[in-house]
DNA sequence: GTTAAAATTAACGTTAAACGTAAACTTTAC
DNA sequence: GTAAAGTTTACGTTTAACGTTAATTTTAAC
């Protein structure tokens, strides 16, 4: 049973990408060059399309194209495959703790905002009012990160 | 007591940002534009120190040079401040739901890192192994997101 | 064998906010 | 008086990941 075969559009189209990126990404190496003469036409199976909603899935996961052309460059530099993953635990590694890091971050960051909310939503107290001579008064004033001793002055 | 004046490098070093800064900001309507003569400099004082570490923090949040603008009219526009207040609340809840969503799929990203990172560690299965025909021999294949009925054939 | 859809290479264009940087000159502090 | 700091003007930068012609060729289907 032959394996089907698609052109360029098709397989753009599976993988919801355009011929563009196809091609870009042929270039940088992360799909492989066939062998073809000059103007004709390029030919993908199943497999093709698999590795390369794998690319995309590796690029949502927020790796560069350079990143993953490296996990595929090591990939083929051995035939056993272990470098390639040792390679891609590293990255997902790196990722993780870039991600973890993000979460924290974000997590601080809605603090920081449900704070101003919930101080908006109580008082009249706003972006007008707290800076200046009338900060060192503010009922906030503890819990202000505007109200430093070294730079306001009586 | 006359307040202690700054120029704008001392102004600028205290807010860890450069002139540069200062300078555009001002253009943008973010810091106000001082009487002066052509040629002369600009004077600050703290108050004007805490307007823009308030503008630098809005920033950070998130908020685009252009929405801080926003508030900053809102605020000029009525003596009382209530437009600038409903407009900040309004930007701190918008950017709140949003970083809320952000939560959620960083959440769901490390999950899956996490899954990777996992099965990277106990099998051998990798990169190269997993796509193409092997595939719906996978034992992972119930958690794969690469095994696709529709997509892949025997 | 014709024709229309799809593919091919090549190469320039896009996006764009928030400043960086250089230059030529002026003001201010001490 | 002089050196440090400030002034305006205006062009430059960053950047990946494609978008977009354009001019020509290949292929599938009839």
């Amino acid at each position: 049973m032959e394996k089907k075969q698609y052109r360029i559009g098709e397989l753009a189209r599976k993988a919801n990408v355009t011929t563009r990126t196809v091609r870009y990404y042929e270039s940088l190496g992360l799909l492989k060059t066939q062998d073809r003469a000059d103007g004709s036409q390029r030919h993908y199976t199943d497999e093709d399309l698999v590795y390369l909603t794998r690319i995309i899935q590796l690029k949502n996961y927020g790796m560069s194209l350079d990143e993953i052309a490296e996990i595929i460059r090591l990939g083929n530099e051995d035939s056993t495959g272990e470098k390639r993953r040792l390679e891609l635990l590293k990255q997902y590694r790196k990722l993780l703790s870039k991600e973890m890091q993000h979460l924290k971050d974000i997590q601080a960051l809605i603090q920081d905002l449900t704070w101003h909310v919930e101080q908006l939503e109580s008082v009249d107290s706003n972006f007008k009012q707290c800076p200046g001579s009338a900060c060192p008064r503010c009922e906030f004033k503890d819990r202000c990160e505007f109200y430093r001793e070294d730079t306001l002055q009586q």
